[in-house]
DNA sequence: TGGCTATCTGAAAGCGCTTTCAGAAACCGT
DNA sequence: ACGGTTTCTGAAAGCGCTTTCAGATAGCCA
């Protein structure tokens, strides 16, 4: 690196701020704040002179400062079950996009599906001074809600629909009983479903809620052997259809809780030698990239994650910046038809 | 909710600053951030009054006052290529981990592999105050360098070695070289490689480099019509596949920059009518989770994410701290065989 | 009980920025 | 050239917390 003067003169230990590019600028805080921020009604040469002095200093504001004085700490916070979980990242990528674009960040925590954490992490970006927090699901530790009215800051929840709170989702109930009546649809009559664990979970619950409510509407009934509950992935889905087989008549079609846990039970049924979707139809949860690349493709419920998280960002953004906005928006699932599902074997019964 | 009268004293415009809970407890401010830091030296019956009083009021101490104060901003951020993807993802998630054990939170960002992009993102985050910085790889923006040196925060660098900048990583040109050395001891001659883009990426070049230079120490080469460069994903993979079969002789062999880009070739060559592993070994990068269920089940170079993760948080909590640390931690890579490898048909030549 | 030390505590001074408010400068028409 | 505007600018007052420093209090022994 050239040792020019700039370098040599900024000694390390000391970043500079705002005073100092005053007064290499020639003028005050108040003028340098004014620039820096853009505010209007600043003489051009002053202008410049504070520019090429923030320049020459490599000059970057404290942000605590700003956040102090402004009360604005220009972040808001999310909290999601799964970091690692391909739809919620989906929706934080999306969200951060439109934070970005009103300059603001974002923070994410991992609440790991139980309430206790997650209170503890949401709590952590309160602290912090976020100024809108983002969180999955409807069920939340009561604490929670009353910090953030305390705090408050607006909120939103995403990925299911609430009576009481500002929410970005869809009816999960009545998409899984959509993915149930177009099985039925097929004549299929013994229908089973893998979820992910539901404890905490009301979209898990609502899923499996939805697809038996739908069975009864058609005199049909969610046998109990053929409701598994597991941890996600494919291991998981391996092992609860070995579960849902152990228990019995085995059912002609499952509805899994993602797309993981469907490719995990296609993996056990080939390997327990029934094909899908000959003895065995099969749909997801998520529309995953990978799920139109299976054998067979998946039949899924493609889940908006992008416009979940795109509304979720412009909805908590508004809010912030005092602008009116509706309560609830509901970016509906879809059923995403592929080649896992096809009408039961005549001798199935 | 019951109106206690607590939650009706609560002008709900204003939460509570250190000062309402000093004169509810009867103490000054000073003890209060005693007793909230923890810090020894108060008498019992102060410390329960202010604990109890921080209670009622439900205080949370202003994040950016306490910064400002303290100088420290108690997070470090992350910028990684693609915030989406499962390796990236999973560092991020270790890296939090450790700081949270530390009390310091994680911001992270997004690049896109793009180097100017990626000081935009850094700048931010360099703004907001992080105590620490995480990238990912050797090849940044110069001005990036530049700006962190004069922040005076410590940084660490990723996924690959550097001999300038503190880092946590493995020799990708020496994991992929091994890759290239196991399936020449199986008897391939003709190794292909599907990498994703190249451009500002020194691990997908170093890996490149590493197999051009292990088949050149056996006396082979790297056909340019071998070496096909693709965005990642499934679709990729497929895609790059279909490339390199148009170039002539296929090969025996390849070594795909991801578990993704694999699982595309994979199902390319099926369609293609070609077996795996019997005209084709195919190797990936990740060990990602589908990996083991693929048919057939995918070797791979298993990367380390968590323990990257891990180690780079210690190694920024460290020098945050002000404790000494190496500058270059190795987490080396390692060979994961499984079934989508074997020998070359005796046919193939 | 007095005097000395060991503990506690509060007043006050920042941290670095934004923003108000009043004064200075520039501009205008006559 | 002068009063009246309009436009700029800087001094100074916070924002809410931490931390120093000196004074107050408690504890102890003789």
């Amino acid at each position: 690196m050239l040792n020019l003067s700039d370098d040599i003169l900024e000694p390390p230990g000391r970043s500079p701020v705002a005073l100092d590019v005053a007064r290499r600028a020639g003028v005050s805080t108040a003028t340098v704040s004014r620039v820096l921020n853009g505010s209007a009604g600043v003489r051009a040469d002053k202008r410049e002179a504070v520019m090429r002095a923030a320049q020459d200093l490599g000059f970057v504001a404290n942000g605590a400062a700003r956040a102090l004085s402004t009360r604005r700490f220009m972040a808001v916070g999310a909290v999601v079950p799964n970091i690692e979980n391909e739809a919620f990242v989906r929706v934080l990528s999306c969200v951060q996009d439109r934070l970005r674009q009103a300059g603001y960040t974002l923070i994410a925590a991992n609440a790991g599906y139980d309430l206790e954490d997650e209170l503890r992490e949401a709590t952590f970006l309160l602290e912090r001074g976020v100024d809108g927090l983002m969180l999955v699901g409807d069920i939340h530790h009561p604490d929670l809600y009353a910090r953030i009215t305390r705090s408050g800051i607006p909120m939103v929840q995403t990925f299911s629909l609430s009576r009481e709170h500002p929410c970005v989702g869809f009816d999960n109930a009545a998409s899984a009983a959509r993915a149930a009546n177009y099985l039925m649809d097929l004549g299929h009559r013994r229908i089973g479903v893998i979820s992910g664990l539901r404890k905490d979970n009301d979209r898990g619950g609502a899923r499996v809620t939805g697809i038996a409510q739908a069975l009864a509407a058609r005199g049909l009934r969610l046998a109990p052997e053929h409701d598994i509950e597991i941890s996600y992935g494919i291991g998981g889905g391996r092992d609860g259809f070995r579960q849902m087989l152990a228990g019995g008549r085995p059912p002609t079609a499952i509805i899994c809780g993602t797309d993981q846990i469907a490719f995990g039970a296609m993996i056990e049924a080939r390997a327990r030698g029934l094909s899908v979707p000959g003895d065995l139809s099969v749909i997801g949860h998520n529309d995953s990239d990978f799920a139109p690349f299976l054998d067979p493709p998946l039949t899924t419920i493609r889940i908006h994650s992008a416009e979940i998280g795109h509304a979720a960002g412009d909805h908590l953004i508004a809010r912030i910046q005092g602008r009116p906005m509706v309560r609830l928006t509901e970016i509906d699932a879809e059923l995403i038809l592929r080649a896992s599902t096809a009408p039961p074997r005549l001798d199935a019964g």
